[in-house]
RNA sequence: GGUGCCAUAGCUCAGUUGGUAGAGCAAAGGACUGAAAAUCCUUGUGUCACUGGUUCGAUUCCCGUUGGCACCA
């Protein structure tokens, strides 16, 4: 990657604010940019994409307006677009803002594409459709016991550690390992040791991984405030016009871009599966699943700094000056 | 008012021919290297409504009480 050749110098700081969603992260997010005078790259799988800004509770005409943005609606729903190339995109970004700013602000909630910004991935071959589609169909055909068989089959090592019974990890592997002609952990700088294990933590800290400083700081707040919250939130959703924009998108309803909580209930109700409420009550709670999923993953990470969404944000933002004066303080030795 | 049915996990229910109980959903915990808002794994102790009786032993049988439902007046 270029950036690791750039000058820029370690004091450039990236403020990476995490936490679940529906947590808070918009309206800090845009008082920590005011703060500090920068801009706001998204870091969120869903509002990259144009044309569902309801559903992913993308920030709103106002916000948008009052902090310049990246990633937010720059992609068409059709694009392949993955943790790769945001982990690409971010850093060309970043490189380009960090020219003019000493802080950057990024906020989001896909977990994955956090540590690919991070700690990056590694660089894999893109698998073409048709091996893509060969997999698959071999997958419909011979079930979970012919990935599992092609796995131990292709990447003996791999089997060891992967999860054996999730078809997506299975296939993965799959594709991979056809796309390279050899097993896809040997792929992987270190498959033992995963994205985000402590220790490699520590390592790529050391290493100096990224040309600029990461603060991570995550908001959180009681389960049971935070549920409401999401509650609430998908019933305001369904006001401000929801169906309709899943509507519009509904001949869309396979590509992965909409493989989304908020789309695939409201897709399940046109199809007749079942009614408006229950889509209302599908979407409620798989939100509530996602924000623990995004917890599990954020706990494991020492790095973050945990803030409390009740916080005034005044309180929020001088706790962030502060980590962001500590840090600078050890990097100037 | 009378008769019948029901009362078991947060919810919907199953079950024990009397030896203190189990499913689905909810919920909780976890995993995660290009679909990650995806995908997957693990976890079920609850005064078996309350009171009394029969019994070595009752959530299970019997009396009564309370609450709910249905039908008859």
């Amino acid at each position: 990657m270029t950036i690791e050749q750039s000058p820029i110098t370690k004091r450039k700081t990236l403020v990476l604010l995490l936490g679940p969603t529906g947590v808070g992260k918009t309206e800090l997010s845009l008082r920590v940019a005011e703060h500090y005078g920068c801009p706001i790259v998204s870091c969120d799988s869903r509002q990259i994409f144009r044309g569902i800004p309801i559903g992913t509770a993308a920030p709103t005409a106002d916000e948008l307006a009052r902090v310049k943005h990246y990633f937010i609606a720059s992609r068409e729903l059709e694009d392949d677009y993955n943790a790769g190339q945001y982990e690409r995109d971010a850093l060309e970004l970043l490189e380009e803002l960090f020219k003019t700013h000493d802080v950057v602000v990024m906020t989001g909630g896909s977990m994955l594409y956090a540590d690919a910004v991070c700690k990056g991935l590694d660089d894999l071959p893109a698998v073409p459709a048709e091996i893509r589609e060969e997999v698959k169909r071999n997958y419909e055909q011979g079930g979970l016991v012919w990935l599992q068989s092609e796995v131990q089959r292709l990447d003996p090592d791999y089997w060891k550690i992967v999860d054996q019974q999730n078809p997506a990890r299975l296939m993965h592997c799959v594709e991979l390992s056809r796309t390279a002609g050899k097993p896809y952990s040997s792929l992987l700088s270190n498959s033992q040791c995963t994205i985000h294990n402590s220790q490699c933590t520590m390592h790529n800290a050391q290493l100096g991984l990224r040309p600029f400083r990461i603060v991570k700081v995550a908001l959180d707040r009681p389960r049971e405030e935070l549920y409401d919250r999401i509650n609430r939130r998908v019933e305001q959703m369904i006001a401000d016009g929801l169906e309709q924009e899943a509507k519009a998108v509904y001949p869309k309803r396979h590509l992965t871009s909409l493989q989304t909580v908020g789309y695939r209930e409201m897709f399940a109700y046109f199809d007749g599966e079942y009614d408006l409420d229950r889509a209302i009550e599908l979407i409620q709670q798989n939100s509530r699943h996602y924000a623990k999923r995004q917890l599990t993953w954020f706990r494991r990470d020492k790095e973050i700094h945990w803030l409390n969404a009740n916080n005034a944000y005044e309180k929020n933002i001088h706790i962030i000056d502060d980590l962001l004066g500590s840090c600078g303080l050890q990097k100037e030795d």
